[in-house]
DNA sequence: AGGACTTTGTGAACGGGAGAACAAACTGAG
DNA sequence: CTCAGTTTGTTCTCCCGTTCACAAAGTCCT
């Protein structure tokens, strides 16, 4: 019965149960690029590794993947690293990637197509289970072997697999309405690829992809160089 | 000779000569947005907005706003607002998208066709200019007009168009060495949707883009939320 | 067993960004 | 011209996130 083992293990199981109290966003969004490296590091079967290295897999600063894994819990061993198996699982499981998600894609265009074909999607946790349009001419069409739907269709959907998560993928004119009902349906998770900003209830999560907008932050620092190289 | 307007065109003019010293990194990162919620505005027909309405469109506070706009100078009137099609123009001169810049894309696969097809490049600052895959089955296919060419090609087009930003959508084993092959080509921007960590010497920006990422992220929070509502 | 070595986990200092609040500056009515 | 009303630009404070630096905790060799 050692006082300090006995502690540890006590405080670890808490936070477990409970879930860890409060993971500070930045963190969060880490979080996934950590689980992406460790994938990598289970296919090229280490078994074994620093913080050092799994930080430069990662893209940081090893100080701050050891204070973002700290949130978690004491997870490595001092002196050796950490188990890339284990701390693989502990992190899917705090993100919650450890069973799939189900997930609707609407507005089955030029983008929804590639994303509906992206096979990323099972591996790290997610499930298309429908793919919605409100074009009649859709319909019946068969993508990546699932057939496009009506979106009048999706409260049901949402409903039968217990969705939770929903891809915006339509014009920017449809994006609002389509969120508006995604919410209605009960999702309360938005990944939106259109170019506007979507307004939601409270309590409900909405993140924003924008290939124009990463374009545009690159074309400013690239202004600045070349301006710099002009001088 | 009023004092105060000279004082003011002067200071305006000196910004405008050294272009801005030091824009904080999450202002430069919310250009963007501004200069989208302004050009729906224009579109809109609306000839003048306040801080306090463009912030609504754009999805921010309002002080963060006027702060943000602060960096580039003193484009408002007090008592009024900004002028839209003025503040538009100067925010996307900041940017540097009152040109086109020429751009790649590399890996003419679902993402690719995707991007090919995007027509919002070109309204929004930027022109592809070649469509490059290194499987050659791809090859004479044409997508949204552009023919797809070899990937051995990249040098030559980079220099004949001056092409600054580069777009990798191959998968992420060879991600790594298109972003090579592209630094080589003397391409100093790089937005990668490729799910791996490229390193790129000093000097060369990378940006990425990551679906799984971003559901990722939102699973987190939604596990958090269903637990919670068990509890 | 003991001591040198390695690596984690964390306390503390630091820097940058977010937001509140207000003075300055402009408009327009009387 | 003056005054009330409006909205910007900026200062100030607080908080979050990053990074340094080191004690704690383990391994491994002798
Ligand atoms: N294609 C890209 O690479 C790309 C890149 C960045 C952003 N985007 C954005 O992603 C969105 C989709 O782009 P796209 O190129 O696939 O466009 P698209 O026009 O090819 O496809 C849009 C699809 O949405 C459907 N739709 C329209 N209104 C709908 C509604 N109310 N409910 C359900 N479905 C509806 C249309 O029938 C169409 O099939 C756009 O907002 C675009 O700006 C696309
Ligand atoms: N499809 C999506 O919606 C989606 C979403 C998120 C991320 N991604 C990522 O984007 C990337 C592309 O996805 P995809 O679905 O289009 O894959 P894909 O397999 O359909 O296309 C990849 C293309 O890259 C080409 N390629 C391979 N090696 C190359 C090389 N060395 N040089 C030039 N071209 C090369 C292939 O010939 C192929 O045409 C992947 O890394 C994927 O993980 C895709």
């Amino acid at each position: 019965m050692a006082p300090l083992p006995g502690w540890k293990v006590g405080l670890v199981s808490a936070r477990t149960a409970d879930s860890a109290r409060d993971i500070p966003e930045a963190t969060v969004a880490r979080l996934p690029v950590y689980l992406r490296a460790l994938t990598t590091l289970v296919d090229n079967g280490t078994a074994t590794c620093s913080s050092e290295e799994l930080a430069a897999a990662a893209g940081v600063n090893s100080a701050k993947l050891r204070k973002d894994l700290s949130y978690l819990g004491s997870y490595g061993t001092r002196g050796v690293g950490y188990d890339v198996d284990y701390l693989r699982y502990q992190i899917a499981r705090e993100i919650g990637v450890t069973q799939d998600w189900p997930v609707v894609i609407v507005g089955i265009g030029n983008l929804g197509h590639a994303l509906a074909n992206f096979s990323g999607f099972r591996s790290r946790g997610f499930r298309v289970v429908a793919l919605l349009d409100a074009d009649p001419d859709r319909r019946g069409e068969r993508v990546a072997g699932i057939d496009v739907r009506d979106f009048a269709d999706l409260e049901p959907i949402v409903r039968e697999h217990g969705v939770a998560i929903g891809v915006i993928a339509t014009p920017a004119s449809a994006a609002q309405d389509v969120a508006d009902q995604m919410v209605e349906a009960g999702i309360r998770s938005i990944l939106n690829f259109a170019p506007i900003v979507i307004s939601v209830p409270d309590g409900v999560d909405v993140r924003k992809v924008d290939l124009s907008i990463e374009l545009q932050i690159l074309a400013y620092h690239e202004q600045r160089k070349q301006s710099e190289a002009t001088a």
